[in-house]
DNA sequence: TGTACATCAGTGAACGCGCGTTCACTGATGTAC
DNA sequence: TGTACATCAGTGAACGCGCGTTCACTGATGTAC
């Protein structure tokens, strides 16, 4: 009997799996403003009102959709992260910077939905703020690793002044816990600076500005590196790069 | 008979601006997506098709409030940078970066338009283009002159590697003739952050980040500055700041 | 193992809604003589 | 200045559409004895 009751059970799992699949489907083609319940049902050769079985509302698949989005993005930058040497700060930071834009690449509706413009008409409840945080907490551990074992150079960098070190304090005594001011500071352009670079190469901004956008990439992320006061490599190809399935092939 | 028929078509010249007001009084409400051609009739009394003898269609009237919006931030930067002295590029810039952030948090949903995730289903045509590069146009004129008069001091920067000088090529052939690779590349990092801190600060990224965002945009500002080669000032405040109307005030 | 009952996934019709766009019309404004 | 005609802004009804959500229902799956 429990191996009845889970069968039933496991069918209830396998078909919400189904609806978000092809609710993220729908996301992939049309964005996430046009995403329809209805449209989500006939994919699926449902009728509407059975996909109120398994989700309350529409809201409640949009945020459905957002968690695993964010996770999505999370695990694959952990992953990328993952491989390399606990030692090799700058190896792990460019491999994590490389998972972001490669994800953001392959699920551009859904980097919109979580880095975009918000939806109109929809609040994030709470439960999404654990999943949101994954990527930035990966990125917040390099710097503490980094600072822990002194490897982070801060030669060259003016310590902050009163106002923007506590500006940040937010974000400095959660996740950059241990760090000193003028390293978050430098720690939150960088970041920007990534999250900027993905949003602004998928939203067409870069277009007739930047002719290949691997390699300008590429150097974004050694610059925010050496802001950061990490040892960059000189080569201009480094272990950690193109971290899984990349975009344009680049020369050998 | 000149007056007259001038009368009739300032009529129809008011009456396109009433709409677009409207039209854009609701985009400030609901966002663009949710724009309506129906409720911008009814919020002018009209009916909803008096709308099409003003605009072919939703598209149409889009289309021209992303021109609209384009053109009143490219206004509202350009205003602010004019007043600065020529030789102060310092003030130059920063006038500029703020009044970029003031005119998004002054029209959120107008900036999420124009650098935010695409609206779906709606592709830009060719004539938002020029008004699009008003503000870029202002920031790389900044450094042109920099460049030209010798006061921008490339100290401190590795020259940029042939293939990312080369993936810049675009811009570096036209708004930045003249400029040196690697402040092409500069120049570029410090435009993507100033519109990555805006839009995360716009789209709530920044919640739980960063608690005074004031203060936090003006230290990007000037760490981008720092990152251009302009002679920053030391003192918290300087010229150019608070170019107009301003979110919160701070300290005296 | 067999029967009686409870659960619950999925149905299909219906609700009320707002949307973009078209079209034949009316009446006021503008033009030509 | 006065009349006959042309232009065109705005009307209101209608088109066909898709949406989110509710509800009473059916039948298959699961449970208790």
């Amino acid at each position: 009997m429990v191996a009845a009751r889970t069968l039933r059970e496991r069918l209830r799992t396998e078909m919400a799996h189904e609806i978000k699949a092809a609710a993220s489907r729908q996301l992939a083609e049309y964005g996430a403003a046009a995403l329809s319940l209805r449209a989500v049902a006939r994919e699926l050769g449902l009728a509407s009102s059975a996909v109120y079985r398994y989700f309350k509302s529409r809201d409640e698949l949009l945020t459905q959709l957002i968690i695993d989005a964010y996770d999505s993005l999370g695990q694959a930058a952990e992953d990328a992260e993952e491989r390399l040497d606990r030692q090799d700060l700058f190896g792990r930071w460019s491999a994590t910077c490389y998972a972001v834009r490669g994800w953001a690449l392959e699920h551009p509706h859904e980097y919109a939905l979580i880095y975009g413009s918000p939806v109109p008409g929809y609040r994030a409840p709470q439960a999404t703020v654990g999943p949101a945080s994954r990527v930035t907490s990966l990125l917040a551990r390099i710097v503490q690793d980094g600072v822990r074992e002194g490897q982070l150079s801060l030669s060259g960098q003016s310590p902050a002044d009163a106002r923007a070190a506590a500006a940040v304090a937010p974000i400095g005594q959660s996740v950059l816990f241990g760090v000193p001011a003028p390293l978050v500071l430098a720690g939150l352009i960088a970041w920007l600076e990534i999250f900027g670079a993905v949003s602004f190469e998928l939203f067409g901004q870069l277009n007739n500005v930047v002719s290949d956008q691997d390699a300008f990439f590429e150097h974004v992320v050694r610059a925010m590196a050496a802001l950061l006061g990490l040892e960059v490599p000189r080569g201009p190809r480094s272990a950690g790069r193109r971290p899984s399935r990349g975009g344009a092939r680049t020369r050998a």
